[in-house]
DNA sequence: GAACGGCGGAACGCAACCGTTACGTCCTGG
DNA sequence: CCAGGACGTAACGGTTGCGTTCCGCCGTTC
């Protein structure tokens, strides 16, 4: 009986302030007035902040990347990259995930949530990939998942959600030619 | 006249209360409450919560990196993973600097602050690093110290300060051999 | 020993926000 | 045509924090 427009709203609504604001200083009333909506309406669907962000943004965070497999580790990698990218390059996200990230380390129900909706999803199309080049003999049998998810997000994080930093055309390029060597050579 | 103990006190309950509570709920009276302190002693140093921060946070973040010299490029890269890696997984920092750079995000008078105190300088000893590395003949002379930079630093932050999962032993020294793998292959 | 000034503590008025409640309106289904 | 329920608005009492002010205490300086 809730109407759906009102809380497509308010989730909108939620994501901007959680953007502009952050989640610490993200206010209620703040959501409504953006939402153009009653406090009602909002403590109608959630019973607190913490209960609705967590469910809006697990939700949205839910629908993540898919599983790339384009024949070669190369193709793989430039997919990955491109997506990982501009998700990062989004305005909204590229401020609400460093802020929920700062977040989770002092708020375990945030840090779970994040795991969930992130992290795990990360890993896993990191291992996929990994065993795909692997079994194509790509790379070396050894070759570390895990270490390969960080070579590939870290510096792509740290350049866009971090420093800010615009990329230049063959950054990307630049990036899966020093990636794919830096695997060969931990194998 | 104003008295050193108590501006230290004050200072560190700043550090503390940033790691806790991060930048968006940090309150001058928790600060006060926090050093035992009274608020006047407070507002008789800086004017407001801005302000505050800013200077304290510059001047511990001033101090910062040694340039590295070791002789060889894997020497120079492992001192330099260690002593970041270091100073990532401390307690304060790595609950203070990402939260800090999602404020920054927002508010341009953090964003400058935090340049001036860290992103300048990281790429200033990229750049030496690098720039010794290639002098040495150990790095193709096209290597790219900006893309060095994020190679080196990304996956670390990435790892301590966002995942915040704890470094295996061995996980420098792959590493330090993925990243020289990667600049060599893309000079 | 008196003046000075930083100190902690307490209280101020003001603003924002919390979560809740009461009210009147509007839309929908029966 | 009427009942039900979601809606926006407004107000509630309570909490928290702001930046300021005044007080009495105490150590320093002259």
């Amino acid at each position: 009986m809730l109407r759906g427009d009102i809380t497509r709203a308010i989730r909108d609504a939620v994501m901007t302030e959680l953007a502009v604001v952050g989640y610490g200083r993200l206010s209620i009333e703040a959501v409504a007035r953006r939402a153009g909506v009653g406090k009602t309406a909002i403590y109608r669907r959630w019973s607190n902040k913490l209960e609705m962000v967590l469910e809006i943004v697990s939700d949205v965070a839910g629908r993540s990347v898919p599983l790339p497999d384009t024949g070669s580790f190369a193709g793989d990698l430039q997919l990955l990259l491109m997506i990982v990218s501009r998700a990062l390059q989004h305005r909204i996200a590229s401020q609400i995930i460093p802020d929920l990230m700062a977040e989770a380390s002092r708020n375990p129900q945030i840090a779970e949530t994040l795991q969930k909706a992130l992290r795990t999803h990360q890993q896993a199309v990191g291992d996929k990939l990994i065993g795909q080049a692997v079994a194509r003999g790509e790379l070396p049998a050894g070759t570390d998942p895990e270490l390969a998810v960080d070579l590939l997000l870290g510096p792509l994080y740290w350049r866009l959600a971090v420093a800010r930093t615009p990329l230049p055309d063959d950054y990307l390029d630049k990036m899966i030619e020093a990636v794919t060597a830096a695997l060969k050579a931990t194998g």
